[in-house]
DNA sequence: TATTGTTATACTCTATAACTATA
DNA sequence: TATAGTTATAGAGTATAACAATA
């Protein structure tokens, strides 16, 4: 049995060693900047959904933000209460409610949204460009990979 | 006021909203890798954590891998079990365990390790060269910053 | 009968407090 | 008294089950 070959990149921790502890660290550094503006990361989560489209059901929006439909009930609750979110019944299935942002909404998902931005910005300066453009463009990809593709690449996808 | 500026790179998801759902998936990726051996993620970041260099005390231990020392305790009892590890009560202090991994442990870390990097491998082929070594290096060049560097960059690290 | 939204419940993961044995 | 390891307990976050309203 002979020893593989071994590039230099094999020299490494683990892709998720790396990846998870980054993630926790940029919802870590999100979090006072979401804070500022009384939101926590669920409910900016649904301000993101909600920005491009209205949403028709909460069972969709629960389903685009990978989250639990009883998860997402109490952060509607508040944005709704607090003039974020409107949810109007549908007439012709009064089951369900569309959702979508009043202006005041669109108005804190830009400046949060900003405010992230900023925070990303100075961090993503550390990297040298090649490394920083590189992990926008794997980041962008990866991200557009399904389920199947990212847990278990290359086999029949 | 004027627009600011936008380099075609602001036109995207926010870096924690694509990191952290990457990193569950690579999780998920690795956890029947990992299940085929008997190990839990917790189980095999232990022999990673042991593969180097012995630990003096299990709280060393779970600070290395950021870990509640109350958390790993039973993962250690099983790896001990199964012979994988040692604890050895240091003579000169019989309060704490040296830690380290047995000849069967040596070799389990590199099956599992083994099998994790092919994973990898498969799922890194998706990407094009440049993205892949960015994406790599820039993992490694955050994976080096302090918490304080990367929760709040820019403001005196 | 199935689905939307909701509430109540249970489960998993994690952290805190309390205990023992050594020092 | 302080620390290493352990056990027991409590808390947060999440998912599952059960319900009322509507289709």
């Amino acid at each position: 049995m002979n020893t593989p070959d071994r590039s230099p990149e094999d020299d490494r921790r683990d892709l998720a060693a790396m990846m998870v502890p980054i993630g926790r660290a940029l919802t870590a550094g999100e979090q006072p900047i979401l804070a500022a503006h009384g939101l926590s990361m669920w409910a900016y989560v649904v301000l993101v959904a909600l920005a491009d489209e209205p949403v028709r059901t909460q069972a969709a929006l629960a389903d685009a933000i990978r989250a639990d439909k009883t998860r997402i009930i109490q952060v509607l609750d508040d944005l709704q209460h607090r003039g974020l979110i409107e949810r109007s019944p549908d007439p012709s299935d009064r089951r369900s409610h569309l959702l979508s942002l009043t202006t005041a909404g669109q108005q804190l998902h830009r400046t949060a949204r900003s405010g992230i931005r900023t925070y990303e910005r100075r961090l993503l300066d550390r990297l040298p460009p090649a490394e920083r453009s590189g992990l926008l463009g794997a980041l962008a990809t990866l991200s557009s990979l399904s389920w199947q593709e990212l847990t278990a690449p290359g086999s029949g996808d």
